[in-house]
This record gives C-alpha cells, structure tokens and sequence, in this order.
DNA sequence: CTACATCAGGTTTTT
DNA sequence: CCTGATGTAG
C-alpha cells in the first residue's frame, strides 16, 4: 500500500505518476492538471518509491514556476522533500559554470550582461570596426546576431558565406562581440545555456558527476525547449533515460526566442521506449469558454490533435465588446466587471486584463485608476532595467569584476566627475595592442602624454576610490559597502539634479532607494549570500516573479506573461487585426503562433471571457482605423451575448477535428 | 566637458 | 506620441 494517496487523480494522470522507469511525454491540454501531476510524480517517486530526493530533477522556465512547484511538493512530502532540487534552466547553468567555465578560460566570477550592457558592447564593437552606420545599424544588426546565437551558432555562420560581403562584417561584429564579453569576463543569456552544453561536450570527464548526479529528470513546459535546452536535457537523462517532458504544442509562444516545436514532436524518435500520456480532460473552465478554444486553435494545422472536454457547466456567454474608443472600450470592460463582481461576490483578484503588447497596460491603468480598481501590473519594463537601478548595478558589476569594462564605462562619469569621451579616448590610444585593461589604464593614467593634469586628476581619485570599497568589500557585507559608496559618489543628488519633471525624479528617487531596501532585504535574508549571489538573482529575475495571486487586486498582464496563470475572469482587450494578431510577429513567426497566443489567453479564463476592441487606435501620434480581429470570426458566433457580426455572415467555419486526431493517433500509434 | 535644442525612429512577446 | 541620438553653444 503506498503512503502517498494516488486516489485523488483520474486515469491518466494516474498513469502520467506512476510510470517513472520510462521516458514519458506527457500532452497536458490547457488546465488539465499538469503541475499536479508532476508533483505528484515526484512525490509518488519519494513517499512510494523511496528515491533519495537528490536524485531528483525538476527543469522550468520561470522562477515563478519553480517556486510553485517547490511548495506543492513541499506540502505533499513535508520534511522527505530535502535534496529535490526544482529550479530553472538558466539557474541551473549557472550553477554548473560556477563550478567548471574555468575549463572554456572564463573566471568563475564571471557577470551576466543584461541587453542594456550587450547594446553598448555592440555600439562599442561599432566604434572599433569604425562601421559608418552605413548599411549596419546596431540594434538590429544585436537582434539578428543573438538571433543566430540563440541557436547555437557563432560568428563562423556568417563568416562561412564568402562571398558575401554583409555577412563578412556581421561575422565580424558577432566575433568582435563574444570576444569583449570575454574579456569582460561576462557572459549573455544564450552563453549560460551554450556554455553549459559546450562543457559537457568536450569535457565529458571531468563534467561526469553531472550526468550522475539525477537519476529522475522532469521538464515542464517542454513545447518552450530550444535545441541547446534540448539537448542538455537528453545529456542530464542519457544513463537512466528516466525522463519525463510536460508539455503542449498548442501553448507553444516562444517560437521567436527560439523554442523549436520538433523537440515535442520528435520525443518518440529520441526515446523510442517513450509512453506517450495525453491528458485531456479539462478542470480550468466552462464549457462555452472550452469551446471557444477549442473553435480557435483547430484552425492550426501543424499541431497534435487533443481534444479537450470538460465536466463543468455550460457556463456564461462570451461578452463581445466594440466600442468607438479605447476609452470606451474599456469603460464597458471595467462596467461588466464590476457586475459580475457585485452579483458573484468575487474579489478584485479573481479578475485580469489581457493584452498582446505591453504599451496597451497605459489606458488600462488610467480606467482603472479613475474608477478607483486596485490593480497590479506585472511586467512591462522590469524593475532592474530601470536607468537609475542600472547605474546602482553598474558600480556593484563593476566592483565585483574589475574586468567588466561596460559597466566601467557606465560608472565612469556618472555621476559626473569631469571625465569625458576624450580622456577615455587618450587611454584607449594608451592601450592600443597591450593586455591592459581599461581600468588598469587609469591606475596609470599619470604617465600618458595626451592628457592634461586635471583629467590625471580625475582619473587618480576615481582610482582611490574604487580601491577603497574594493578592500572594504573583503571586510564588509556588500550591501553596507555599496550603500556606503552611494552615498558618497551622490547617486541620489545625481538623480535629483538630473531629472527636471518632477514627477519623474520622485518616482525615480523612490526606485533608488526600494533598490537599496532589495539589497538590504537580500542581504539579511540569506545567511552568507555574496555580492555574486545577488548579481545572479538580479540577472534570472523577471518581474512576473513576484505575480501575487492572492493579493486583492486586479491583474493587468501580458498573455505571455499569463502562461501558467488562471482567472475567474479574464478580459482580452485589443482584438483588432494588427493587434492580435500583432502585425509584425504575422510577419515573422506567422499566424499559427499568434493564434496559439491567442489560444492561451483564452484558456487563462475560469468563468467569465470577455472579448474587446476599439474602432481606432492611436499610434505614433496618428489615428487608424481597426478592423475585428480575424481570430473572432473562427468562434462559433452562438457562443458571444452579441455577435461580433451582427446578421452579416460570420466567417466562422467548423473544421473538422476527426482528420487532425487521426493525424495524431497515426504519430503516437494511438492511446493504449 | 556639459547643457540644451533639434531630429529621427519605433521589439511584440522574455529567460 | 515619446525616447534616445546627434549637434551646437557656453
């Protein structure tokens, strides 16, 4: 008899939990239950089969969702939990290079550059290139680039087209780019996987108490995998191929960053032994809301058939809104939420707004604002990205790494110290050709010729300076240091003389000084954690961290950001063609990922869907006109209180969902 | 070197 | 519309 009570779960989730001596792909449709699943998989693996917890491994993408995961298995296993360890990709890596990037010639304290610091190095590479900005220009020469990288490439990509002379200079910029990371000793975002994976391949030695370290390996959200993510997870897992993969093709959205939809597809050719579980029954939503869905996404074509089907009521209908202005728009919205509110006795968090593009939260704020709705938005522009919280992060990067000449270059004359564009220039002339440093350029600035003495000057206390804190760092915990030292540049006036609208310098103001409160937080929360340890937390962090669902407000979020997230009511505003689908990502990631978008948003919904859009829009300071997005047309019309339509003929047409499930069953040789 | 004015262009999504 | 980049005067 097991200890842990497997009774509470149907069939096949039954069936997902208890067959761990497998690899098993597990198709969890939307709100099927699939974080249960997987944490009772590893609670079924600990309590009934006695596997020592750290032979356990649980792979996600967010921090949120780690956490998450985290506490249910925390609450199924209690104490017995020690040792599993749940976390995400890129912690994970992180954690790996800490202990063996010595191997690729990287110092184990390496930083990680957000895409603030890669701009600058790419304008920087610029300037040495001496690139006219002719042809090229760098943020989107940076995009194509990380790009290319993003799939595991370097500059030998382009460099290999001979005869072309753009991807001659591209190549070069990509080289030049990896080597001043290098020589900042930092690394950028698709490093830490490719780095990682680099290792393992041409270290397999010295890296083989990795791939002994797990013997049960799971990952959720396996549709958002990548190659390098891919094959990673294939090396972890080779000795015991006890794997696990949770995912759905249809809620795949990350295809720009590179998720590669074959890693699903071809789970049964990489693990030939591999069970494949679908899970298909529903507990999220209404019917209506289900068949809404399910009216959408049967429009892809290059997807694996499930049908989703739920015991729940047939529920309330779909709440059609068009209005002649944003404005108005959501006026409506907010009105239908408060009724909805008042008749259900529901509270403000059960409620969300739903967008494709962040600037979209702007009107929202201001209706909620003045109808006087709490509210909580999450993402946007992070908190760490903001420019005054950057220039802390510079100093603190910097210190750490006297290497990091990006952050240097940020600090340097910030707040302003009378050391400009051409005293920087003299040290580089300096430098040409030697092993120095920028910095160690300024401990001997004293004997360079192009420079008069007031820049000598600036120069010598800027190093006595940095000497300073960097031996008091050895002594001190690092956030009593680093608020010492902003006191005494004057970050604080800096921001207060800078900024002339005074709203702005308020909440600027108020951003410094929560960013010291983090630090102090940070560093009194965790015994013996390090400046390094709060520079990792600062780089993996993203705001949808800290999404709080029990707090009694109003969530305003974006359908990426709402991945994993369910709401009795969820409000999808913006539904013009060019909005959703956004015009742009039709055009390069198609319409079959806009629609899975779309698709997603929809299932975020419990109870309530309400469907919105505006007559026209305001962009770049110029009207234009919207049409109802083609994605309304694909719901059966019945479904809505009003119809998008009204009489006129509804583009609305049934596909068949028989051919696409033979499609399936043809792939995975049926269900079993 | 800094402060102010003028101009161009515009990620859609994020670990 | 707004932000960041570039140019000019002090």
């Amino acid at each position: 008899m097991y200890s842990l009570d497997l009774s509470d779960l149907n069939s096949e989730q039954r069936k997902a939990v208890v067959e761990t001596e497998k690899p098993v792909l597990l198709l969890a449709g939307a709100g099927s239950g699939k974080t249960r699943v997987i944490t009772y998989r590893i609670a079924h693996l600990v309590a009934n089969l006695r596997v020592p917890g750290k032979k356990i491994l649980a792979l996600t993408f967010t921090n949120k969702a780690s956490k998450e995961m985290k506490e249910r298995v925390d609450q199924l296993l209690g104490p017995k939990a020690k040792g599993i360890l749940v976390t995400t990709f890129h912690s994970l890596c992180v954690r790996f290079l800490r202990e063996y990037i010595h191997l690729l010639g990287f110092n184990k304290n390496f930083v990680i550059f957000d895409t603030t610091s890669q701009l600058s190095v790419i304008k920087n590479v610029f300037d040495e290139l001496e690139l006219d900005e002719g042809f090229f220009k760098p943020k989107p020469t940076f995009y194509e680039i990380m790009k290319v990288k993003g799939k595991g490439l370097g500059p030998e990509y382009y460099l290999n087209q001979k005869n072309d002379p753009d991807s001659q200079i591209k190549g070069k910029i990509f080289q030049q780019y990896n080597k001043t990371l290098k020589s900042c000793n930092a690394l950028d975002f698709e490093d830490i996987l490719y780095f990682t994976l680099d290792l393992f391949k041409r270290f397999p030695e010295e890296l083989s108490p990795l791939t002994k370290r797990f013997d049960y390996v799971m990952v959720d959200e396996y549709q958002d995998t990548n190659r390098i993510q891919y094959q990673l997870v294939k090396i972890l897992i080779e000795r015991t191929q006890k794997i696990c993969v949770v995912g759905d093709d249809d809620q795949s959205i990350y295809g720009w960053r590179g998720a590669d939809i074959r890693n699903i597809l071809d789970f049964k050719k990489d693990y030939p032994q591999a069970v494949v579980i679908p899970l298909e029954q529903n507990y999220r939503s209404t019917h209506i809301i289900l068949k809404a869905a399910n009216d959408v996404i049967s429009n892809n074509s290059d997807r694996m058939e499930k049908s989703l089907w739920t015991q729940d009521k047939k529920g309330a209908s779909i709440s059609w809104i068009q209005r002649e202005s944003t404005e108005e728009e959501l006026d409506e919205v907010v009105y239908k939420m408060r009724c909805y509110k008042d008749d259900n006795i529901k509270k403000w968090s059960d409620f969300s707004f739903l967008y494709r593009s962040n600037f979209q939260s702007r009107a929202i704020e201001e209706v909620l604002r003045n109808a006087g709705i709490p509210y909580q938005l999450i993402g946007g522009i992070k908190f760490f990205d903001r420019k005054e919280i950057q220039d802390c992060l510079a100093y603190m990067k910097f210190l750490h790494n006297l290497n990091d000449e990006i952050s240097l270059l940020r600090v340097i004359n910030y707040p302003k110290r009378g050391i400009g564009i051409s005293s920087i220039g003299s040290l580089n002339e300096a430098r040409m050709n030697s092993d120095f440093t920028l910095f160690e350029m300024m401990e001997q600035a004293e004997g360079i010729n192009g420079l008069n003495s007031r820049a000598k000057n600036n120069f010598r206390s800027f190093v006595a300076l940095i000497r300073e804190f960097k031996e008091k760092l050895d002594n001190e915990p690092f956030y009593e240091v680093f608020k010492e030292l902003f006191e005494r540049v004057g970050l604080k006036d800096e921001i207060e003389r800078d900024e002339k609208n005074e709203e702005l310098r308020e909440r600027k103001v108020n951003n410094f000084l929560e960013f010291l409160n983090t630090l102090y937080l940070y560093g009194n929360k965790r015994e013996g954690a390090g400046l390094i340890d709060f520079l990792d937390y600062v780089s993996l962090f993203t705001d949808t961290d800290d999404y709080d669902g029990k707090i009694e407000k109003v969530s305003l979020l974006t359908i990426h950001a709402a991945k994993g997230l369910e709401f009795d009511y969820v409000a999808i505003t913006g539904m013009a063609e060019g909005q959703l689908p956004n015009q742009k990502a039709l055009q390069e990631n198609g319409l079959e990922e806009e629609r899975r978008l779309f698709y997603v948003a929809i299932t975020r919904a419990r109870k309530m869907l309400s469907l919105s859009m505006a007559d026209s829009r305001m962009m770049y300071g110029e009207w234009i006109d919207n049409q109802p997005s083609r994605f309304i047309s694909e719901i059966n019309p019945d479904l809505f209180d009003t119809k998008p339509f009204g009489d006129e003929d509804p583009a609305y047409k049934r596909t068949s969902a028989k051919q696409a499930r033979s499609q399936f069953f043809k792939r995975f040789g049926g269900p079993s």
